[in-house]
DNA sequence: GGAATAGTGTCTGTGAGACACTATACC
DNA sequence: GGTATAGTGTCTCACAGACACTATTCC
């Protein structure tokens, strides 16, 4: 048997809400944004990652975080790789902007449109994602700055995939000195809704999980 | 500024129960136990360190996780290096075995003692294993396969570092369907204690954390 | 009986879900 | 008024902590 070469790649899975949705950003509508480290010039993984981040041209990064390493004789041809994964945030994003982004629920439905194995860490760091949700408050993250409640829940509602009861999900987040009121108000046809924005910029943790309906 | 060489190391944080204490198991009092990828032979990263921890001539590991993967252009001497961490169990070891297991509260007095940045790399691996020992069944995996809820709750108390309330404690336990009663009762100089087992292979997640005293 | 640990009864507190209700905007 | 969304009042339930209590063993 010939000794394959090792190859380190680093991989970010970057979501975004847009039009209701939770989005994943692709290249060539078809893998993850990747690099290698520089040897010379990257010192840490993250800043290695961040850098490729910082070239695609978004709005600021609001979160990031390392899910995990998988390294396998057989996912690239005569290479062992070795692919450490992120997963970010960018909040706020402009709708429409182009095609670069697709929705999560497509990429479920259709895995194999993806290269390699990236539709499987796509749906590996949403769990991730979903699972820190029922106990964080990490989905504020994928907001802009500014939000109302009703804009939060829908974020939760978006990320979960369930809808959330509003009296309990408004206690939960007002109780817990995560939000800020603003002297701002949303206007729209209806009662205006008290604009937010986050305390602190680490997520918060809650001491239960939202469960969903009674069971 | 000259190219590094790109160095792969899989490291592995295991922790034990032994005289009331968590300990780590160290090589030459020193490191942590450490491989390579073998590119030939390897087929995926857990089993490369799988291996390793198999050489180490210990009872049968109970669990492993990955707990993160560390980058950094200055940690070895002239290499760019990246270690895949994991953490593990083994669980009922035979106590005084020897001095290759280490307390944890000794090497967080004296981080030094060990090489590079394992002292920072158990501490993360304990922190990591606290936090899990909050909201899931985890810390029962420490055990020998058959434990009386005094010894799980002992467990917990050792990993957390702090005092659990019983009755809630057995409550909790009790009431998750995780444990399953053996025909057996430990004996002493006491009245005898339940014996039990775990119900299932993966640990249980509870919807609340143990929040400790009221404050 | 005494010591030691196993195990229970039960009160209170927190915060979740359910769901009906009120409030305030535009039309 | 009607519609839409913002926001509240309040009941019940699950489960954590507190802590006093009982149970069973060996000595």
């Amino acid at each position: 048997m010939n000794k394959k070469a090792l190859t380190v790649t680093l991989e970010v899975v970057l979501f975004s809400i847009q039009h209701e949705q939770l989005m994943v950003y692709l290249e060539d509508n078809q893998r993850l944004p990747h690099c290698v480290i520089d040897q010379v010039h990257d010192k840490t993984l993250e800043s290695a990652i961040l850098k490729k981040i910082n070239q695609l041209d978004l709005p600021t990064i609001s979160y990031l975080e390392q899910v995990k390493t998988i390294g396998d004789a057989d996912r690239l041809p005569d290479m062992w790789s070795l692919a450490v994964i992120y997963f970010g945030f960018i909040g706020g994003v402009d709708e429409d902007q182009s095609s670069t982004w697709v929705p999560v629920k497509t990429i479920c439905k259709h895995p194999s449109a993806l290269t390699h194995d990236h539709a499987q860490i796509i749906i590996d760091s949403l769990h991730r994602l979903q699972n820190k949700a029922l106990y964080t408050s990490l989905p504020a993250l994928l907001l802009p700055k500014e939000f109302t409640l009703s804009e939060l829940q829908k974020a939760y509602e978006i990320v979960l995939g369930f809808k959330i009861e509003k009296k309990s999900f408004r206690r939960r987040m007002q109780d817990a000195n995560v939000l800020i009121e603003t002297q701002k108000v949303r206007h729209a046809n209806h009662r205006p809704a008290q604009v937010y924005r986050l305390a602190h910029t680490e997520p918060h943790i809650f001491n239960r999980i939202i469960e969903g309906e009674r069971g």
